[in-house]
DNA sequence: TTCATTTGATAACAAATGTTATCGTCTAAG
DNA sequence: CTTAGACGATAACATTTGTTATCAAATGAA
């Protein structure tokens, strides 16, 4: 599963393996809670198989704020950082095929390549990207249609439509699921 | 100006003033006009009186994004960052008096600091913070209805329908002026 | 002061979106 | 194979929100 990255890593080989084996492998059924809501996240996952959603409850229902796919890493990340009761749950959608770390080993990590300034960039890149892609992604929200909105994840995250349920994907663009039947029809008959 | 954050910075006094000297002060009319879309942002403005408004243009129309006050720093982030042209523009709403510095000399001062651990965990902290500003506010955006958003926006940022012209708050809220103005008259008349 | 501009409220109507209900298809478990 | 549940389409109706227009009050510049 990490040999792919290997070359990701300027790390020596006992660092490498030392922090591999932080991870641990486990099998899970579509509709797993892996995090539920009010609790405190203490683990990252990374998805070697399979797809997980991110979705916050609002009185009674859900509404979905992401979805991760192989490769990415998953967790209620204010609650994996700040040990705050988690906002959101995290789901798997898919039977999955998952590795989790103990975010005390995240910590220990963390600590251990801020001094590497190849990977402390990265680390600090990767969070500004983070922040980019939450701008862009509410800038969508309030500056285009529903429909648009469809069309730009049909074109970006093409899995998406693909592999997620029509309902998960409706709350996921802000619009009821009935709503989003009646795009898709638009969009197939012309207009 | 600067003097009132001179505790918090970690730095010994020729430092100091070597940063603080990079800064430049200007007073400058209400819609002023301080990055336009389309620019690529070079100037990163700190407020130390009056406000700012970053906005979206939508075939026309100008949706804002963010509102900024007394002692914030203002830039198109992404822009400023990534050397992009800016997709938003910054405006003044308020005549105001602002300080700003060379992208170059931020560049500087980054690097300098990064091996300063206090300050580099700061500026990390600060990534993440606004990281979840972000969500906060997007999960809002899907999560709670207009009216709500405009209770949570007098809860949480009282300077804002204080100080920002409603059409500007009706933007941000993801409503028109019309509707906006509906919202308030029904929490006036009770309901 | 005077006058143009900005701001905000409101009404009337149009368009978008939500809600509830029904139906058919598909899939997975037995 | 059979059946329950998940999924998606659609219709009918209700509600929310946008659009356009008008008016009044506040504001700022000459």
């Amino acid at each position: 599963m990490f040999d792919q990255f290997r070359n990701n890593f300027p790390l020596d080989d006992s660092k490498w393996h030392e922090y591999t084996s932080y991870f641990n492998r486990m099998e899970v059924p579509a509709k797993t809670i892996l995090l539920e809501e009010g609790e405190i996240s203490k683990k990252l996952f990374i998805i070697e198989k399979g797809c997980i959603r991110v979705w916050v409850n609002t009185n009674g229902k859900d509404i979905t704020t992401q979805f991760f796919f192989e490769n990415q890493s998953v967790a209620s990340i204010e609650s994996f950082i700040k040990k705050f009761p988690s906002p959101v749950v995290v789901e798997t959608i898919e039977p999955s095929v998952l590795w989790w770390i103990h975010k005390k080993d995240v910590d220990l990590i963390i600590e251990d390549i801020k001094d590497i300034p190849a990977l402390r960039d990265r680390f600090i890149n990767k969070l500004f990207e983070r922040t980019f892609d939450y701008m862009k992604h509410f800038v969508s929200f309030i500056k285009d249609s529903p429909t648009q909105r469809y069309l730009n994840l049909i074109e970006e995250r093409p899995q998406i439509p693909y592999r997620v349920p029509q309902h998960y994907i409706a709350s996921y663009l802000g619009v009821s699921k009935v709503h989003l039947s009646r795009i898709k029809s638009k969009l197939l008959h012309e207009k």
